[in-house]
Parts: structure tokens; C-alpha cells; sequence
DNA sequence: CATAAATCGAACATCTATGTTCGGATTACT
DNA sequence: AGTAATCCGAACATAGATGTTCGATTTATG
């Protein structure tokens, strides 16, 4: 839904019928979690689940693709609202650390409007929308990197497109079962703050709560001593 | 094409013509050649530019699935003999850059046609084509693990997972121009061997081939000291 | 060269999804 | 209450893709 300004519609206008406001909010809620359970779902089927009939919604978005964009752009401010509201204030490791938890809770729930929206929309315009999404890792990057926590010798971007890389790898593998949602976060650090660490420097412990047993994180490894030096 | 023992053909059967297994021939190399220039390509494309008519085509793959079922076998059989023939017999530093040189030329080329098998082909079947890949990695991955080279904090196939993400999305990055083809294996390499660095231990410098400036590699980055130490 | 195999185009048959049009029935707003 | 906005279902229009069938023609192969 184009605004006269080439925007994208997330809420309802003003001058609308309180009837309409209400539908398209139904709507936009519908679509969003429909494609989430399948990226593939139809017009049709978003207008029945949302309660609406066709005709309606095709009345407040022109095209499939503008409703795939509406459902996008609704996404990335659900997540850029819970981004805003996780303490990224302190030192960048453990900022990282806390990005990370919500950022997978958000990539592990709409990986698949993302999906969506892939097929649908041009990539300039996915890149275009996650602006917002990308500056928060950007800007935390940027502070490991001057604190020395970071490595320098890697474009800025790269540890960006490695860290999202690692987040939808693990809703991959966690939507398939090859492993558990709640050990997801663990392992997306871990491997995040090896990888942003410098050659010739340390790789620092993730901090923060204990943990979980080794045998629990591994699968069958023939490493005798599995945990790092153990005591 | 399943043959009677289930399996997927993707070298022309002995009992046809000569005229049919070159057709089949043709049809499978530009299958993979279309798809991978296109993932959304049809049948009817794939077809003409084979120089075959669209009745043959079906006549040899019974529904589009199983032509990109081909299509990604045969691909994967030509990453295999790829990777066959890349040395990985050093230590498991040594042989993971190699593996990741040759991979990432296969995943750069040959990206779409996976995407275009991961919308036509249920997941464990991708899966199941891509084992004996896989364990290549596993297998330096496990090497390295017991020269303690690699963590071994993390399951292996969580390693595995790290690897082939970093590779797609190098990919994706290069096909939209955010990063040069040629620096995609040393940023890729940079970045796995640190994330494979367990807690405690210290990065290894990626040996070889002298490193780009850094100012090639990274994009106007506010430290001052860009490379590590640097003396 | 004779036969069976294979190709080819054209036409047909579906199917699914997207969008559109219409007129009548509701429903919000003033 | 009156009016305009909105909804709705049903039907239509299109479009693209997948498969299938047919009969005529070409081509490999023994």
C-alpha cells in the first residue's frame, strides 16, 4: 500500500473508516503470522485466516508483493522495538551477547517472512528495510573495535553478513531438528566471539550464566578432554 | 528419472539410443547451467535451451522435481569430484583452507541450483544428496579436533553448519556486489578458523598466500591501527 | 534396409494463483 | 436518519506452469 510519498502503509490512515483501520490491522497481523508458518501461503489464504474477504483485502493492497512488503516492514519494527528495548549499553562482548538473545528469538519466529519476502521483493528493498535491524549490530561492532574486544582485520559488513549468516543457519537447523532452540543463543555467541576475534588474540569465555554441560552441546565428539581446560 | 531401484539417474541409461542419452545429457548440463543462472526457471526454458523439444524433455524426467533432483545431483557429484581432488591430507589448518578454496567456487557457481532444489525438493532429500560433501568437513573437522587445532566445546555439526553458512552467505554477498569474488575465500577462511578456535586458545594467522592490504579488505574502519599488532 | 526407438510440434487438459468487476448488503460517521 | 464508505461473495478474466496425448517424421541400429 504506496502512500502519495512511495512509503510503505503499517498502520491504518487516519481518514479511513474505523472498520477499515481495523481490517487492514487484521490483516497485516494475519499475513505476518501466516507466512511465518509458511512463506508460501496465497492471497486466499491470508484473506480467510485474517476473516476477511478477498475482495477487502485486495482493496487495501493492491498486489500481493505490497502486502508481503507491508508484512515485512511490520516485522522489522517488531524487531527493531524489541532490539530498542535490549541493554546493548555495556561493554561490547557482553552487548553482543544480548543482541544476540533477542535477535534470535526474532530470526527463530519470522525467519520465514523473510523467506517471503525474498521471492516476492527485490533484494535492494529487503536490504533497504533491515537498515534499522543492521545499524544496531553495525554500531556495536564498531564499539568491540575500539575497545580492542574485536578484530579490525575484516570489513565491518563481513562480521555483520557472518553474524546474520550464523542466526539463520541455526533457525535452519533448529527448525529441523538438529538442534534445540534454547541452545541456540550458546551456540551462536560462542562461535560469534570466536569468529570476531582477532589472529594472534584470545577468544574470550562467554560470560553470563553457567554453561550447559558439554555432553548437552556436543554430539559424540572423540575428544577425550571435551571442555576447554576444564579447571 | 527413478530407476527401478530408486535412485536418481543422472548418467543416460545404457539400454536407449545414442541420440537419447546425448538429449539427456544435454538437458541435465543445461538444467543446472538455466537453474543456476535463474532458480525459477521452467521447464519450457530449460527445454529450448537445450535445443529439445519440451515432449522429450518430460519424456526423460517424469515431473520437474525430479529434472532438479537430477540437476542437483549432478551438481553435486561435479563438487565432489572437485573436492576429491583437493589436497586436505596436511594438518587441518592447511587442508580447511583448501577445502574452503575449492567449495567456495563450487557454492559461488552453483548457489541457485541448491535454491531452486530447496523449492522443489522436501529438505531431507537435500539433505541426504549433499552427505557425502558434508563429511569431508566433518572429517577435517574431527582431524583438527584431535590435534587440538579446533574447539571442541561445540558439536561438530554445529561446526559444519558455521562452515557452509559462512560460504552462502559469502555468495549472497558477491552476487549483490558487497564483496569481490576473489577476497570471498580469505574472508571466509579468516573468519572460520577464529570461530573454530575454542575459548582460551589463540587464532592462528591463515598461512599462505600473503594477505590483501587491509585497506582492501575493509571499508574505512575508525581504528587507527587497522591490522592486528602490526608489528 | 527395415524396424523399433526417439523426436517434435501442436494441441489439449488442468490447476493454481493473481487480480478485477459488479451489485447488493452492512456499517460507520455526522 | 441519511449518506457515503466499506464489506462481501460470486463470478469473471488472465496468466503461467505443469503434464499429457496424438500423429507424423526423423534417426539410430542391427
Amino acid at each position: 500500500m504506496a502512500t502519495s510519498s512511495g512509503q510503505v502503509r503499517t498502520t491504518a490512515p487516519r481518514g479511513r473508516r474505523a472498520d477499515a483501520r481495523r481490517n487492514i490491522e487484521a490483516i497485516l497481523d494475519t499475513a505476518v503470522a501466516c507466512l511465518a508458518r509458511d512463506p508460501e501461503a496465497s492471497v486466499v489464504d491470508i484473506a480467510a485466516a485474517a476473516g476477511v474477504g478477498r475482495v477487502t483485502l485486495y482493496s487495501h493492497f493492491k498486489t500481493r508483493a505490497e502486502l508481503i512488503d507491508a508484512a515485512l516492514v511490520r516485522t522489522i519494527q517488531h524487531a527493531d522495538h524489541i532490539l530498542a528495548a535490549t541493554d546493548t549499553s555495556g561493554e561490547p562482548v557482553r552487548a553482543l551477547i544480548n543482541l544476540v538473545s533477542s535477535t534470535w528469538q526474532i530470526v527463530h519466529q519470522f525467519r520465514n517472512v523473510l523467506l517471503a519476502a525474498q521471492r516476492e521483493l527485490p533484494s535492494e528493498r529487503i536490504r533497504g528495510v533491515h537498515n534499522r535491524v543492521l545499524r544496531r549490530t553495525q554500531s556495536i561492532i564498531e564499539r568491540g573495535r575500539r575497545s580492542g574486544a574485536f578484530r579490525t582485520d575484516l570489513p565491518k559488513h563481513w562480521l555483520i553478513t557472518t553474524a546474520f549468516s550464523l542466526m539463520h543457519a541455526a533457525a535452519e537447523d533448529a527448525s529441523s531438528g538438529r538442534i534445540k532452540v534454547e541452545q541456540a543463543p550458546a551456540l551462536i555467541t560462542a562461535t560469534l566471539l570466536a569468529a570476531f576475534t582477532a589472529p594472534g588474540a584470545t577468544v574470550h569465555d562467554p560470560p553470563g550464566p553457567p554453561p550447559q554441560l558439554p555432553q548437552d552441546l556436543d554430539d559424540g565428539s572423540p575428544a577425550g578432554a571435551s571442555r576447554r581446560a576444564s579447571g
